[in-house]
DNA sequence: ACCTATCTGGTGCAATTACGCCACGCAATC
DNA sequence: GATTGCGTGGCGTAATTGCACCAGATAGGT
């Protein structure tokens, strides 16, 4: 373990029983600081931008919890990050829905812990942020990897044609256009997409582009 | 750090001298044990099968190198994890292409780590993975969680029911059926729709609905 | 050589969509 | 109280698309 200073840690989490529970684990673990510690993310914020820059003790990694009263978790994520931009954000929950969890992701958080993570899963996601890296424990992992996991075994049986059709229409480009950029006339390309159209059990192009994406035939 | 028993570790690298290194770490950490290490995933794979059921100290975790003699890393994955199901695969290789590592996961790892990781990162990531978690770090992460689309501020200013409308596009319906599905009369859908195509600088739905994926205005 | 799948090209028509333009109510803001 | 932004609804026309039905060329496999 690094040894040169502390990882300074924040805390946001209304349940104070929870709250304190994670606070004395940090205080006992060799290596981890708790500076601050706050029941609902608008504190924080107002912290952070009335202290500004007039602290030194910024945080390395911030636990957020989701559930919070006034501003959620999923929303502070942005107003932290741009307030403490250089603050790693672990999210601490007890929910483990697929859709949170990607909006956590997507808003800028670098980790997913469950509530009941052991002692040890919590400090390694709090130093692997720290790091810059990300820890996601075996539920959370199971939803992030299935995403990109999918084989896409399924690719209907379109022929190489039938694809380089489909792959101009997730361009975005109109049947005149992929006739062009194909060097076909615009009734092949029809011709073509009709049969995607039978292939893919769909009836209009937005349908095709938006089945193509979602069951990833496109990269 | 759980001492119900050492986590027992399979290595498969070829350099010998990485190799040892990694033996001499896994050997003087408490709480992990290096069992077997090989040379190519082919040996690995051997004794796997014609120990099959007849050892007990089957790894919890297979550090395996991408870059092997014989059949190289990526593809050994399906074939390990075929061998020995309930083993998680961590990745141990020097590159960090985007394109390998959705492969790696695609095929069933649960790890990706770089050749310079501390030994810290390294422990944590195998136990992380022993638990059935996956640890990334930082540079792993970024590309991984860059799929999921980090940076939705973009959104060019759509209002709510825009995105209504824009996510019933990504459904694949027709302007008459988002109409029915949000109460309205397809006159209001095409306006909406018409300022969609304004906001997001598109002339058609299907340009439409590949730019709301491709920017993850959806989800 | 035959058959089949695929790619290519076409015609024609109905349906849908793109895209102007307009208007009203409502809530928030100034 | 006026303005502004937003959601809602409408009309008309031109362009695009969906779809049926057709057919020659070509390539692959039996």
């Amino acid at each position: 373990m690094s040894i040169d200073r502390a990882i300074e840690v924040w805390l946001v989490e209304d349940d104070q029983q929870y709250r304190e529970s994670v606070v004395a684990v940090l205080a006992s673990s060799p290596g981890f600081r708790c500076g601050m510690h706050f029941a609902s993310a608008d504190k924080a914020l107002a912290l952070a931008s009335t202290e500004l820059g007039t602290r030194v003790d910024w945080p390395d990694v911030i636990l957020l919890d989701i559930n919070l009263p006034g501003t959620d978790g999923l929303t502070a994520i942005r107003a932290l990050k741009a307030a403490i931009p250089d603050a790693a954000i672990v999210m601490l929950t007890i929910r483990d829905e697929t859709e949170t969890i990607f909006q956590a992701f997507r808003s800028g958080a670098s980790g997913y812990l469950l509530k009941n993570a052991t002692i040890d899963q919590l400090l390694n996601a709090v130093e692997e942020a720290a790091r810059g890296g990300t820890l996601m424990p075996a539920a959370v992992a199971r939803r992030v990897l299935g995403v990109l996991g999918q084989d896409r075994s399924d690719d209907y049986d379109l022929t190489a044609r039938e694809k380089d059709v489909l792959r101009e229409m997730t361009n975005g480009k109109s049947q005149p256009q992929i006739a062009d950029a194909l060097f076909v006339s615009r009734h092949t390309v029809n011709s073509h997409i009709q049969r995607i159209y039978e292939k893919l059990h769909v009836h209009s192009g937005v349908e095709a582009v938006a089945k193509a994406f979602r069951e990833r035939l496109v990269s």
